[in-house]
DNA sequence: CGTCTATTTGAATGTACTCAAAAGCGGTGG
DNA sequence: CCACCGCTTTTGAGTACATTCAAATAGACG
């Protein structure tokens, strides 16, 4: 009951933007790569070339560096029916500056990069479909650079809450700090301040 | 000597992810509409939808909004061979909120959102095209949204500095703040220390 | 040349960080 | 099922980064 749950959520997500038919989306199904980590486990580490990007079906990841300090910088969370990868390193294969790392167990389907180019030549409709998937990030991309250079922490942190709740209750506020730029002891500060009021 | 020109350019930005043969050139080229503005003329304004993706041949535009305080946020600087636009306004068709403005006498062409549209069904290899575009794009995105949690101004600056050498001198150093999202007297702070090393 | 805007400089303030230590919480083994 | 261990969260004091406001100086454009 668990594996083909996954395909329909993949092939749903992929809807959005393209429509397949039986033998396309089997086509599709074949070049998936089905993965899975354990809470803690790492999916990916810095000098790696990203071998693939992710798709995850049930849990969450976390993507982030550590900066020359040591100090962690999520990039991004990843919960189901995300995309996620390191795109710089799985674009120019080189390797990746990214950890990847599981929070809970988590399942994912992984596409390769010779399927990923396998994946356009066989069926052309999926350069748009990806198309529209990056359009879409490029957007939020946006969005969020401009929150972050423009933005206290307070309001970033309220703008996160409002916009990912459903994410905010699943991680620690150590990650959510390490998102959004700040140290945990000042989102503390944060939070005791916004409950007072 | 000049019109020519402008298409010879983009065709050559374009060229870089897929190739044309003359009629499909052809087509393209009648999709697009040329454009200009002069200095500190306006090319968008909040509230408007955008109606165009514009591709600059010549000059510089600024891409800004304003927050709640009236201070200006750059998200880009636009120079020759670069496409800007405001995606989440042109994507979904809803009012902007970014300022687009000439810093010098620029030049330009634009695609319409139906021609947008159009190109990729006559031409579906344009899928592609913008799918390697923004897939760029949001590499550079994902970079400096980590930059601007994690790295001090003087740090993005520097970086900026690297990066753009020739976009850094043709713009002002209140643009330039506004774009790194600090205060223009800060940024002459920066200045002056680093000039004393 | 004059005017308008950009840049510089400085003092006072606010935002966010560092370091340290205590309190809380969750998972694991006995 | 409880007790312990390790990690997260809280709290606080002192500091660094960045802003605000004000005023002087320098530059650019008409």
């Amino acid at each position: 009951m668990d594996a083909p749950y996954k395909y329909d959520l993949i092939l749903k997500n992929v809807g959005r933007f393209i429509e397949l038919n039986d033998s396309e989306k089997d086509l599709f199904k074949s070049l998936l790569t089905e993965g899975s980590a354990k809470r803690k486990e790492f999916v990916m580490q810095p000098g790696e070339i990203t071998k693939h990007e992710y798709y995850v079906t049930k849990g969450c990841l976390k993507v982030y560096s550590l900066d020359r300090n040591g100090v962690q910088h999520v990039s991004m969370f990843a919960i189901e029916d995300f995309w996620t990868g390191d795109m710089a390193s799985f674009m120019l294969q080189q390797p990746s500056t990214y950890y990847i790392k599981a929070l809970e167990d988590t399942e994912f389907l992984m596409i390769s990069k010779s399927n990923f180019e396998r994946l356009f030549k066989e069926i052309p409709k999926f350069e748009r479909f990806y198309r529209n998937l990056y359009q879409r990030s490029l957007v939020s991309y946006v969005r969020r650079t401009n929150e972050g250079i423009s933005l206290t922490a307070e309001e970033r942190y309220e703008i996160f809450l409002n916009k990912y709740p459903h994410i905010a209750n699943r991680i620690t506020q150590k990650d959510l700090a390490a998102y959004l730029g700040i140290t945990p002891e000042f989102l503390s500060m944060i939070r005791s301040k916004m409950s007072k009021r």
